[in-house]
DNA sequence: TATGCCATCTTGAACGATCAAGAATGCGCT
DNA sequence: AGCGCATTCTTGATCGTTCAAGATGGCATA
């Protein structure tokens, strides 16, 4: 901001006219001007009156945000911690969701909202210093991020969305385990015997391909592991074992790079009867690859995601998915930072398996 | 936040550490301590080092933002007016675009972003209240809300994104009585003679239906009164006029809401062989439309959208649009803003007719 | 008349930092 | 020796508000 009101400065004309000036104006003091605005029923209606008014006259522009913040110790805003950039933030069906969850809360506790884009780990850095909130919502970032450790070293209230579990800070999240291992169950019931899985990332670091026992191990992001131990626990039992090359990651969320890997399984021999997807962008890219394989949706090959974003519902043929509260995570997460983020706090919503019509028995 | 560190407080053991405390541990100054982490080159580096060990083992959690947003009157953070509320926000295309821009130029300037929705006044007036920021963006809020002056009385600098025109304050735009009469006259050629408007809405009433002469003297949204008029400007130099019954407006900008609207325009007598449409998701609506009234496009009717969001490429048909740079705008709009906003500050930004697969010859 | 209480307004002290100006020191140059 | 200058650190004021506690006066109650 160029455009400053110069402080500091010689000439006083410049300053913005304060509570004190609005005070002395009028002869009264400082605090009661400050309870015209904050406490009306300190003062007579008169006054009250005659404060505002001059105040307007003044051209006051009411108590100034910062001021009070520091007083009082509160910011009345939340900040929210976003991996991936904003570019992922504001596409990804799911984030919207969330935020959308947070945000209703928020302004229903006349809550600010502050974003704070972790892209890049330098510039993240940088907000996290500056920014003034009273506690974080973390969503998303990966727990080897500089910018996590950086966070709780604000000591403000922290709820983490998403993560599996991390003693000492609020979270909050679905069983990811078993909701895979639920839907795994009903296409085993199916009579599939023959599965391949498109993945979401294991950690930030861009890898594409399949997935073996070293890259489960290292991973970063509790997510895609621990979806991928839901499949395998149905799998299991039912005596079926998940080679790597039957797990393609993906890092990007987006339906063409499900695309790709779908096509990558698909032409596998023996083909797979059923993919899993973890997350519904990826099961519509499949739809499309089993298309162009002249594969037909489910009957060739039966597909399920993950999230049940509206679209999964819209596409053809509509999506078999897990189901998860979106918002109400959002919600959920606000809610728990709002009441001050106890480290205890562990809060699990419910998922379903919603069946559409990318899932039917093998051919 | 409930759990907050008790002020003014007796127990002075809770009060959490700051600048002097480290300055008096370490017998040095607060300014030195300040130095340490603003201006490095002020200090020796061993005392610089000595001071964040100190600091560190001390607890001390870095220079409050909040004083420092006092003490230099920046605060580092933009405001992001949104009307419609977050869901209109966070689940409209165009809109997300636009804020992507305006949240790359933030990160890229280390600037924060905090959202104020604007669904509930009473809300949103608190929020313009306490909310630090040094400048707002104000997106798609109608000039009659009470928000907007709320914000203008702040005295702030402010942009506005999608307005007409606005003397005496800084706007970026496109020119959408231009891009109207372009892709109007487009149609013309092809031979259409026939149209049916569906319009986003003129006012924030949530009203319904035909737009006719009284409701767009009293538009509060210049963007769907701008293109009306382009759309009239092509028309009416082509010796046609558009009555009243010819444009339908839907306030929500769905592809259902459309559906609907297209379905009305569709059975007119006699039928429109063209549909113009002021955003993409109502072009979609309308193709789908089109279809179930069996209709082929573009055989039957031509479809023309505004925007050019992802979707209208990958829709079958593939969407003739009007492409606008969205995430330039939140760019530019952000960029002003950072710039200090100067009130001539007038940006108006290029449109092109994106000629796709909706648009034919009539019949 | 004394007492207490309520409503209304004032006072002085924070909140936690940054800034402008100045002090102390050492060093080199003439 | 005297001067200037750069480096490093300190001092006092200030940003604009809110809070706790106290002052004042009026009115009713005892």
């Amino acid at each position: 901001m160029v455009q400053q009101k110069s402080r500091n400065q010689a000439s006083p004309a410049a300053r913005s006219v304060t509570l004190k000036d609005v005070a002395s104006a009028l002869g009264v003091s400082r605090t009661t001007v400050s309870n015209a605005y904050n406490r009306p029923d300190q003062l007579s209606d008169e006054l009250r009156d005659k404060v505002i008014l001059k105040a307007k006259a003044m051209g006051y522009r009411g108590p100034n945000p910062v001021a009070r913040q520091l007083r009082t110790g509160r910011t009345a805003t939340v900040g929210l911690v976003f991996s991936g950039g904003l570019t992922f933030a504001f596409e990804d069906p799911a984030a919207i969701a969330f935020l959308q969850g947070v945000a209703a809360v928020c302004e229903r506790n006349g809550t600010g909202l502050t974003i704070v884009p972790a892209e890049q780990e330098s510039a993240a850095e940088i907000m996290v210093r500056q920014a003034a909130v009273d506690g974080y919502i973390i969503y998303c970032l990966p727990r080897t991020s500089p910018i996590f450790s950086r966070i709780l070293d604000t000591g403000l209230p922290v709820v983490l969305a998403d993560y599996g579990d991390f003693p000492g800070i609020a979270t909050v999240g679905i069983d990811d385990r078993g909701a895979c291992r639920e839907a795994t169950q009903y296409l085993l019931d199916l009579g599939h015997r023959r599965f391949g899985v498109i993945a979401l990332e294991f950690s930030a670091d861009g890898y594409t391909g399949p997935v073996g026992v070293e890259r489960r191990a290292l991973a970063t992001f509790d997510t895609a592991e621990a979806r991928l131990r839901g499949y395998e626990d149905a799998l299991v039992r039912a005596g079926i074992t998940l080679t790597s090359d039957a797990v393609e990651e993906r890092p990007e969320n987006s339906e063409t790079a499900a695309y790709e890997a779908a096509r990558v399984l698909l032409s596998r021999n023996p083909r797979p009867t059923a993919l899993l997807c973890m997350s519904d962008r990826h099961a519509v890219g499949a739809i499309h690859a089993a298309d162009t394989l002249g594969l037909k949706v489910p009957d060739d090959v039966s597909i399920v995601g993950f999230d049940d974003v509206p679209m999964a519902a819209h596409v053809r043929p509509s999506l078999t998915t897990v189901h998860q509260p979106l918002a109400e995570k959002g919600q959920v997460a606000a809610e728990l930072l709002l009441a001050g983020a106890h480290p205890d706090s562990r809060r699990l919503l419910p998922t379903r398996l919603v069946v559409r019509e990318t899932t039917a028995p093998p051919a």
